[in-house]
RNA sequence: GAUUCCGUAGCUCAGCUGGUAGAGCAAUACACUUUUAAUGUAUGGGCCCUGGGUUCGAGUCCCAGCGGGAUCACCA
């Protein structure tokens, strides 16, 4: 078996710079200095800690002792002395290295060798004690300096002064590839990515503490259902069977309930083979739960209070500005149905409408559509034409037509509408849930104008999976169920406007 | 996939109607034991994205390709 590997093996002709470091290390090598020594080093303190507790002459003795590690970030040696800024996973800290503290005895080696010809980015292990400079920064004066990991590769050096930040890495395909680069350099990068995660954690949280269970489900499935979106492909080979990566996780956490479990979720990692851009990465993290005995307006509140909780958590509040736009993601959440957004935009009254007149409609709003599709996407392609992006604040679009539907249940009241609800903030659409469909033959029905669909040439229309049905026949419980886009979520809640920032490798074309 | 902009030193960027490739930071060497975009002096560093073409001569003009950004289409 063969496969193909784009990546090639880098051979490329080393700079000035990199030349040198490599005779630096070499350098150190014949000094007998390990410039990638075992043992574990014995941090017992970090420069956010320090600068955070350190309060001068009133403490300064419980700071005679601190044990750091990290990176060399800028240096401005003056002689036999001199003051670096070492950087760890907390921050950056001065520290203060003077020829005769680390070199007490007649050999000046480590500081003449090692600290005199130290580059930017390499990794040190100090010891030494806090002690306020004259201009009044706390600073750690080091009194032993150990090499941990020599850097071969020049950093690209960005300074700040009073907020003003000088030579920042602007080309976004350095940020994208080296990401590690851009991790060490950017600390509101790093920071993004802990919001990411305290955002995960906070809806892990929210879940748990009322009773959820995550679960995991299959990635690669061999009926790639729950969404209509075209996946990617690929084969078993043991099996001899095509699998396909899956494009959502839905109909798999259904058949949890109906094995019996009141409330799962699954932060599920998505494919879709399609295009690229802002707003879209081929794989991407949406958040699926499903509720046994609960409805969509039941839904509605408890995502609410989730979004609130994330904010708070995220944020420390629930007033976030994204892009020039403030939003307030306190609840209750407006809500308005589909059919009446639709009106309130455009003045027409859809209600009603077969197919033939909404193709009318369509072209009275200049909105091209597929003759393919079906009645469904017709009302689709006319709400997000002139309703979607004038959500600005978080809007519960709510009470879909059947037609653009087919996993949800049957409205309660209202002829021709499905119990379902999109969630948008900021013009763009964060959640979608319904109260799930349990009727097995309704299914069945459903799946089949599915497939009727992409008999016309909707590629997009859902396959009918007959191992759902199945399951359905033994009973689910009525259910609420949502899926909400994490990624996107994470772009509002961090104020990025794209998803290659809130995802820490985005997906590039491969390197030549 | 379409349109458009961009690609010059490790990083940020100049480079005019085509005429020997530039600066700041970073690097190297020396000086300097509380500096902070440290400072002073000196030095080195370039397949100007790749390949064609026009021209006596191309970083610059033209064509094609590669990579990236933005907008659009598809979608979440």
């Amino acid at each position: 078996m063969k496969y193909f590997c784009p990546l090639k093996i880098a051979s490329m002709a080393l700079s000035e710079q990199e030349i040198i470091r490599r005779e630096k290390l070499q350098h150190l090598q014949e000094l007998g200095i390990d410039p990638y020594p075992a043992p574990l080093f014995p941090v017992n303190s970090t420069t956010a800690a320090i600068k955070a507790n350190y309060k001068g002459e009133e403490n300064k003795d419980a700071f005679t002792d601190v044990v750091l590690a990290g990176r060399i970030m800028s240096n401005r040696p003056m002689g036999k002395a001199s003051f670096a800024e070492l950087q760890d996973s907390t921050g950056r800290i001065q520290i203060y290295v003077r020829r005769d503290d680390i070199c007490p005895g007649d050999d000046k080696t480590l500081y003449d060798e090692v600290w005199k010809k130290i580059d930017l980015g390499d990794i040190v292990g100090i010891k030494g004690f806090v002690f306020t400079t004259k201009v009044g920064e706390t600073s750690v004066h080091v009194q032993e300096l150990t090499l941990l990991t020599k850097s071969l590769k020049p950093l690209p050096v960005v300074k700040e002064v009073e907020g003003q930040t000088f030579d920042a890495v602007s080309d976004p395909e350095f940020k994208y590839r080296q990401r590690y680069a851009d991790l060490i350099i950017n600390p509101q990068v790093r920071e993004t990515f802990v919001k990411r995660t305290k955002l995960v954690n906070a809806m892990r949280q929210f879940l748990n503490e009322r009773g959820a269970l995550e679960v995991d489900t299959p990635v690669l499935q061999a009926i790639p259902g729950g969404a209509a979106a075209r996946p990617f492909i690929t084969h078993h080979n043991a099996l001899d069977v095509p699998f396909y990566l899956r494009i959502a996780n839905e109909l798999y956490l259904k058949r949890c309930i109906v094995g019996g479990f009141d409330w799962v979720y699954e932060f599920s990692r998505n494919f879709r083979n399609e295009g690229m851009d802002r707003t879209h990465n081929p794989e991407f993290t949406i958040l699926e739960w499903y509720t046994a005995y609960k409805d969509y307006l039941w839904m509605m509140e408890t995502t609410e209070q989730m979004l609130e909780t994330v904010a708070m958590a995220v944020n420390g509040t629930t007033e976030i500005t994204i892009g020039d736009q403030a939003v307030s993601i306190k609840a209750p959440f407006k809500r308005i149905g589909i059919l009446d957004a639709i009106k309130e935009n455009t003045g027409i009254d859809i209600n009603g409408m077969d197919e033939a007149a909404l193709r009318a409609v369509c072209k009275q709003l200049n909105i091209a559509v597929d003759p393919k599709i079906g009645k469904g996407k017709l009302i689709d392609e006319i709400f997000s034409a002139t309703s979607e992006s004038k959500f600005i604040q978080p809007t519960f679009v709510i009470d879909y037509p059947v037609e653009m539907s087919p996993l949800t249940k049957k409205h309660r009241s209202k002829a021709g509408l499905v119990e379902r609800f999109e969630l948008y903030i900021n013009g763009k659409e964060i959640a979608n849930a319904y109260s799930e469909l349990n009727d097995p033959i309704d299914q069945r029905e459903r799946f089949e104008e599915q497939a009727a669909l992409m008999e016309r040439g909707d590629d997009e229309a859902m396959f009918i999976d007959q191992d759902f049905l199945r399951a359905l026949e033994y009973g689910m419980p009525p259910t609420a169920g949502i899926g909400i886009g994490i990624d996107r979520l994470c772009m509002m809640m961090t104020n990025q406007p794209s998803i290659q920032d809130v995802l820490l490798f985005p997906q590039m074309r491969p390197e030549a």
